[in-house]
RNA sequence: UGGGCCCUU
């Protein structure tokens, strides 16, 4: 069943849904039943390519087979829920899942304030974010990068800031996409100094910049004319990706 | 062996 799987989500992960459709044949003529993570593998990759329909139908087949989602299968649910724009079934099915037998972790979370801040709900989310650490659980990376891109979305850098500030005295370290994130947006609403400092900020953690982000970085510095410091940043940039330490 | 974030316009 494992090998199944993992080939089937091969197929999945490239979108080549007819051959992972026929594998699922293979697999029942073989006699080897589908478990749950052979279903939820199918109904993300159908997700992801816009079937609504066809994820809706296996995640019913699950069930009819007496499969049981789990979280992994709830959350990919909701994320299908969220990005369709049908974010308030996605809130009711969250709110219900409370009342049965599995619990949101901190994926589920994070999959609903993305909800939010992709729809420019901001205030919300950051609601939610409270009731989730009122709650009990743990933001992890994600779900602050999520928060932190909202707020820079809506032009709330200092907030943004004050929030990037707040993770790196938690145990939940910054990582390279935090770090891109903050600085698009930063660039973005034309605070170069402050995206500055993000970048020596992680030079000092040691966290190697995306490409993109730097050239943006340096884009906006020559546009005003900063081109010393637009040549600094890519000097160094291109050290620290050549010998990282 | 399966799920969420920046960039992929």
């Amino acid at each position: 069943i494992v090998t199944y799987n993992t080939m089937l989500h091969g197929f999945c992960k490239v979108g080549r849904m007819d051959e992972a459709l026929s594998l699922l044949q293979k697999m029942a003529i073989a006699g080897c039943d589908p478990d749950v993570i052979t279903y939820t593998s199918l109904v993300h990759a159908f997700y992801k390519v816009g079937d609504l329909g066809e994820a809706q139908r296996y995640i019913q087949e699950m069930v009819s087979k007496g499969c049981i989602p789990d979280i992994v299968t709830y959350s990919i649910i909701l994320d299908g829920l969220a990005k369709s724009g049908k974010l308030h079934e996605a809130f009711k099915f969250f709110r219900a899942m409370f009342d049965r037998d599995s619990l949101p972790d901190a994926v589920t979370w994070s999959i609903l304030l993305n909800g939010l801040c992709k729809s420019n709900k901001v205030d919300e989310a950051q609601k939610l974010f409270d009731e989730m650490i009122t709650k009990g659980f743990v933001p992890d990376v994600v779900t602050y990068n999520i928060m932190i891109a909202g707020l820079c979305k809506s032009g709330r850098l200092m907030e943004s800031l004050q929030l990037y500030k707040r993770m790196t005295l938690t145990q939940c370290h910054p990582n390279a996409v935090t770090y891109n994130t903050l600085l698009n947006g930063f660039c973005k609403e034309g605070n170069i100094n402050d995206a500055l400092n993000l970048v020596s900020d992680s030079s000092t953690k040691h966290i190697a910049l995306s490409l993109d982000s730097v050239a943006n970085l340096v884009d906006a510095l020559r546009k005003v004319g900063r081109v010393m410091e637009a040549d600094y940043v890519t000097t160094k940039t291109a050290q620290w990706q050549d010998n990282p330490e």
